[in-house]
DNA sequence: AATGAATGAGTTTTCATTCAT
DNA sequence: GATGAATGAAAACTCATTCAT
């Protein structure tokens, strides 16, 4: 909604960046879970990019640019894929959708994810207000489709419990990328998406 | 339950030992929640705690002693505190009374529970897989009351569903201690403990 | 004769890693002679080699590194002098030229030895072997070409009395790299390699 | 024959002291022997010797001090051995038997001498002086004894010749104690004087 | 005399970033 | 646009020495 926070680069052609950055993304990633921001070095980044470390100082000014751009990211999916819950307004259903949607994305991208909750305490004050205020809109989504169920009648909860009850859908999603290992021994992340739907409607309906 | 595990000081006086790793941790949980640990440095921890950077390193052998004395000593709270629950086994009051002491621990270690599981990942493979095991061990006890509770015939739940609860009730203590700034806004930790009890019991009675 | 031991480099230059080795060798020598291995520092090698202390750990990956790269290069230059005697095998010649090939390098290259004496028992243990090996190695050229001598019947000593010929040999030219302050007032190195073949062939004739 | 370099003690009872930094030559020389004078710590050789960190320093200022008193018992042992030889002056034998005495105190103090050779570097200017003076007393004391020899006719060498000889018996014995560890598969230290009173006689005869 | 906790200067090493080629 | 050698600030850790008890 609000406008982009634009990473400055002293390369031209925009297209090449895209690729660059997609190249180093997706290295960093791998390697911020694996080790951590701190203890993953630009070179490493570099490397595992297929790149030269000048190189990858021509797209980004710091290495914190590198976690920025992998946050960024990941709202974008966020936002993509819960922009088009083709369902009905108010529906119950509806609601079932986007967590489903919501959940199945971070078993997708369940690295993005953990290195989003672990390491984006390492950005820069700007940054990371940034990267707050994208969280609270993503909050505010789900607090949109409970406020519509409510409002159509299909839930009974107060006002005051819709902000909890979307922290709580978001933070039951973090569960799933943080306690992978131990979750994994006994629920696919489809039987898991069933019982949290299952669970979340039964605590609000 | 299991021996602990020891960390290495060169001053042989147990009480003084005590009593400079309170000080050190107290330094070191307020700078690693500013800061993180990787941007806080020894000799910031040792000026926090009031001594110097030598005398740091006589209660200690290495940096990241610190943090794996700030982990251990939230375990060391959780077992005092959850090890003596004056209520009658088997009985929903005694799982609403775990849950309400715990979410009261984290309310009262905020700082510490963030630290622990933003950081915890720095601590090198024993002492990670340590402070792991700690962190089983706290979600058994829940499965512990919850298991009472089933038998009981107070809780009518099946044997799979019980590891999810108690690590769904883990986590929304989790969400407590980071979600605090959001959290805050709308509720104190007596109504949110009130509503956790009611919707965590809602979903498994 | 074996495979030589490697130092990792992060600069891939080859003639450069050889160019800026060689200045910090120039440098370590001087430095380690004068205040020995522990009391030189990093940063002072650096200095005196014309670089910094960042582009000094772009050629090694610890300070042991350079005292290995010094006592490597001296056995190298050993391996190359000795082992192009232009004089008949077997003859006594022959051995006194390798004592004066030998006993020349030393003084000119004093200092180097020095520090490979003096300094190379701080290497860690796989270093440190190298080097021992390396030492036999040098000690058994001699052994060799005495062996040779006793065969051609020109050297009349027991198969027993070689070896401690031999490091005989070797050690005598110790001599000259640590007591050369005080051989020096009354000797050239001229003068000492003619009065040690004459001792030396003397006690073995 | 000059007045010994003294080590200030802050403690008063000359028995004490003596005692004392008898059990720190003995624990240091270990400890130097293995790891070398940089890399013990003044903690370690307190430890050894049996006392603590503080009662060490009581007995001398300074962790070099150990040092210099290593070296200097080694120099007065030299002196009240060699000093009393029984045996006519001038004469071979008496030669032989200074020979012998020395490598003999060489072999029962090896690790003292090995000390003495490879740290005493690490002295500071003015105990370094009075080391290497000590030193050239002890090749002067070879020096006298040759002098003896030829003005009595025993032996028929040069005038310039005697300093080169003196060291070369001191070296020899050095020998020994450096070159042990590949010396004692062929050889006992009774061997070795054998030969080397021969190899030396032969030499300078 | 003996103890050992406290100190802080000094050391090695790392690594983000720059810039000449 | 790409490269990679050079830089130096900053960090963890050590250890000789002191001094109050």
């Amino acid at each position: 909604m609000k406008g982009k926070r634009e990473i400055a680069s002293s390369v031209k052609d925009e297209s090449l960046i895209e690729m660059r950055r997609k190249q180093m993304i997706r290295g960093a990633v791998k390697l911020f879970k694996e080790k951590g921001f701190h203890r993953t070095t630009t070179r490493e980044i570099a490397k595992e990019a297929g790149f030269s470390i000048g190189t990858l100082y021509e797209y980004i000014r710091a290495k914190e640019d590198i976690l920025f751009l992998i946050c960024d990211g990941i709202y974008d999916e966020v936002q993509k894929r819960l922009s088009t819950l083709e369902m009905e307004e108010g529906s119950i259903e509806r609601l079932k959708l986007a967590i489903s949607v919501y959940y199945q994305l971070i078993d997708d991208m369940t690295d993005e994810f953990v290195v989003l909750y672990q390491e984006s305490k390492s950005l820069q004050k700007d940054a990371l207000q940034y990267v707050l205020r994208k969280e609270l809109e993503m909050v505010a989504i789900f607090e949109g489709i409970l406020k519509e169920c409510v409002i159509s009648g299909e839930l009974r909860i107060s006002e005051q419990e819709i902000p909890i009850a979307a922290h709580h859908i978001v933070v039951q999603g973090q569960m799933w990328a943080f306690r992978r290992w131990a979750l994994t021994k006994e629920y696919s992340i489809e039987s898991y998406i069933k019982i949290q739907q299952h669970q979340l409607l039964k605590g609000i309906q």
